[in-house]
DNA sequence: AACCATGTTTAACCATACATTAATATTTAT
DNA sequence: ATAAATATTAATGTATGGTTAAACATGGTT
């Protein structure tokens, strides 16, 4: 069952269209304020986003730049009052699937959202959760790495960590969005804690001399496998 | 350049739209018809497809799931005057991303043929990460610079102008653009600023004398690459 | 409740990278 | 010949990263 995240701030029309989204076979989470939207999209994985423009906290173009940073793959919909061409003109610039505006047929609306859904299913690659390097056997799920007979048990964020500089590899992880998909937001601490947990797996890595966890000053990591 | 597919029988308004999309930088090709449209996209690899649902030889509906038959995944749009809810349904039930009905905002069209790419295909990078000249490779993304054996870090600024460089090979860098794209603006301190980054990039580059970066006095710098 | 194991964050200290500015030398245009 | 523009090298201050250890949090066990 697919994962809908419901941003809309009229209480009432809210659960209405919750329950009627749930009755289509939808899991629905439905939150009233922005901020309470975001700290959603941090804690779930949803597979498609609707937003009201209008909404106490933060406003609904806001909540989907915010989201973009670090769950970009993530398709929304704005569904909204607000007919003005200039805010659909925004609302699709900021890489919205559909801009709807109330009042809406709801069979259509249903139509819409799985179609997005479609689409976005059908180029969903799904994250490997094993990755192999040079003797080096990491599976995220186990959050075990293994090197010849040595069996390493990783923390949840040495794993989390691992994994992402294994999906760039040789190639530059970004620092902010590494901090934005883990810890969920890249504050001044958090960048602190990611450096320790890279001296951690570099320390873990050190006994292949192949692997190198490069670092690019201001903006990153490079996972060098040679 | 992304490749589109108009299919359209009021061959007036299709023209016209179809070199309205080609001033937005898209390769549009024009079918008046059913059939016609269908063979080709049988021998072209479209992005997106747009269709018309009165058609002679085979409406629309039919074209686009004779499509699917054998190119499943191309993303197509309806773009009618059939305003009919019944209709609408059934195009979203053929897996349509979006159903467009006349008249329409041309604005909004460009954005949602956006939207629709954007969810199809991971959107590529406008401008060059990667550069080769003589022996050299230079990544912009992971500041290196790379000669035969030897790998040369670089600096964030000596990256951006070494990419404006090569950007420009064998063409005037000018260097009052070059400032405002790199500092953001031209003032006095951020000249002799990039004076000093373009001695560190001619140390780098030193080692063949094949490259130069030849300084054109009171207008900029010319990146010569025999 | 006190204890322990594990994981994460915060703190402290140090090293390095970076951009800018300054000081000085050289080239170019007129 | 002179002023302006460009080159080169070095010095400075700041931001960022690396490492280690201590503090804190959590959950399970006795």
């Amino acid at each position: 069952m697919e994962n809908v995240l419901l941003v809309e701030d009229d209480f009432n029309f809210g659960t209405v269209l919750a329950s009627y989204l749930e009755l289509n076979n939808y899991n629905v989470t439905h939150c009233t304020s922005g901020t309470t939207g975001l700290s959603a999209i941090k804690t779930k994985n949803f597979d498609l986003c609707i937003f009201d423009i209008m909404l106490p906290g933060m406003d609904g173009f806001t909540l989907a730049s915010e989201m973009k940073q670090f769950k970009n793959e993530v398709p929304f919909v704005f569904l909204t009052a607000k007919t003005l061409k200039e805010d659909m003109i925004k609302g699709y610039q900021l890489g919205a699937d559909d801009y709807i505006t109330k009042p809406f047929d709801t069979e259509l609306l249903l139509l819409k959202i799985k179609a997005v859904l479609q689409r976005s299913k059908k180029n969903k690659a799904t994250e490997p959760d094993e990755f192999v390097f040079r003797n080096f056997h990491f599976r995220h799920s186990h959050r075990t790495l293994q090197h010849g007979e040595t069996h390493i048990k990783l923390s949840p964020r040495e794993a989390d960590l691992l994994k992402q500089l294994c999906l760039h590899q040789n190639d530059l992880l970004n620092k902010d969005k590494a901090l934005k998909i883990i810890w969920g937001d890249n504050s001044y601490f958090n960048a602190r804690s990611m450096d320790v947990y890279i001296t951690k797996l570099r320390k873990y890595l050190s006994v292949d001399k192949g692997i190198e966890i490069v670092s690019v000053h201001g903006s990153g990591y490079r996972f060098v496998v040679s």
